[in-house]
DNA sequence: GAATTAAAGTGTAAAATTAACACTTAGGCC
DNA sequence: GGCCTAAGTGTTAATTTTACACTTTAATTC
């Protein structure tokens, strides 16, 4: 990896404006975010690091979008990930915590400048990606949504704000494509839906339900080396996936 | 009024952050777009004018909302109205067709700056508030939302994500309290969701969805004047109301 | 190899909701 | 007095939702 070198980066970039990606995975059991080490430690006690989202400033010459998938893949190295814009973060103040204005003296052009950010978030799985932090970010790791690190600036916000928006898509919109992997049980199903939602289903009404939307496709194939009865694999079909998010639907239960 | 003196105005405005603010009004037939007239006549045939969405530079010692607030106020004299953030707006090109920059000239003091745009939607009784143009809004009006007149920017494409925001928001919503005068009738009530919707709604079951819901009171009071039976007025009860809108909800019909 | 453990898988009945549908009423207008 | 217009009102069938418990299958343990 060639060492960062940041200010000398900075042309084209506009000072003000700035895009954050909230990534989700799932790994079967707990929602997971990604986060970038920035390689900072908090010198008060306990001396634990700080993280961040994948984030940073805009180009002049990209749009949102482009700017959220670039920054994106120059931090962490994933590629080809539909991101959707959620929100926009514009405190006058969110940069100006101590440790994150040191930070940000060290990466930018223009530490002092004021900031608003665009946020994006995005569902995938864990699995099917490799992870390759690059620029500032010293490692990209995932992280149990339920016990996060400190994080810098805003982002807690950030990340509170995109599980709003993820619980209240998942109401309407069905989800699970995006995170689990290829071949998945109703069980798995059944828990990512519990995951984002914070609540328990019931296992005979969650399958009747889902089933009937008939997005879902049975395979032959059976879990292995599980100690109890073994699952039923399915897989996602596609198009009825997709034409049924674009309908009208409410998920009850 | 006093003449408006653009450029001296700018001083604390970041020039790369805007603010647009989506006003959604209901006369009682047809849903509304609050516009400004930007006083500004296309060259080309027919000498249109063009208006725009009340929006400007945020300052830079203000959060994003209050922002819209302020924005909204100085050119239209609308206060105290509850402005939601539903998405920003960012492309390069946003602001280069030639009547926009040549507007642009006259009222920034950046004008070739590269703007991102954060918008804000809002419903309000079009008939609780008076419209004061000021600044550089030469004038504020309320614009039937299917025949718009030719607008400034990409303003055509926020007002319809705008429009998208709200049809989604009120099948999961009870949407009204915000649209409608202090009492008003069911029949308008449910003109007001075909408005929105774009569809018709059967109205025996729309009345008896309604009102289940016990957010509407009753009122002894009924129409006068009307050539036709007398329709009985109604009132929201502003606590149950407000209790439904945070409650799961999903409407259908 | 019998007993244990763990999650998979499966059905029903009662209650609630949705969808479709048409006539009577009250008041102004001519 | 007759006409016009929108208000107001109920029923039935179909569908959806909710609540709820036992059997099956495979691995593990002893």
């Amino acid at each position: 990896m060639t060492p960062f070198t940041p200010k000398l980066t900075e042309a084209g970039l506009n000072p003000n404006v700035s895009v954050d990606c909230v990534i989700f995975g799932f790994d079967g059991e707990r929602l997971k975010v990604l986060l970038i080490d920035r390689d900072q430690v908090i010198s008060a006690k306990g001396d634990e690091k700080i993280y961040a989202l994948p984030g940073n400033l805009i180009k002049e010459d990209e749009n949102l979008d482009e700017a959220a998938e670039r920054v994106l893949f120059e931090l962490t190295g994933l590629e080809d990930i539909f991101l959707e814009q959620f929100g926009s973060f514009g405190d006058p103040k969110r940069l100006t915590k101590e440790h994150d204005s040191q930070w940000l003296k060290q990466i930018r052009a223009h530490p002092e400048a004021r900031v608003i950010t665009v946020a994006y978030y995005s569902l995938i799985r864990a699995d099917q990606y490799e992870l390759h932090a690059s620029g500032f970010a010293k490692d990209a790791i995932w992280h149990d949504i339920e016990e996060l690190p400190p994080l810098g600036f805003d982002h807690s916000e950030i990340i509170e704000s995109a599980l709003k928006e993820l619980k209240f898509k998942s109401k309407y919109q069905p989800i699970g494509f995006e995170l689990l992997p290829e071949k998945f049980t109703l069980g798995q199903l059944q828990k990512l839906y519990e995951a984002i939602l914070n609540i328990e289903l019931d296992k005979r009404n969650f399958r009747r339900k889902i089933l009937k939307m008939s997005f879902l496709t049975p395979l032959k194939e059976k879990q292995i080396g599980v100690p109890h009865k073994p699952a039923r694999y399915y897989t996602f079909d596609r198009d009825k996936y997709q034409s049924y998010k674009s309908q009208d639907f409410y998920f009850t239960l």
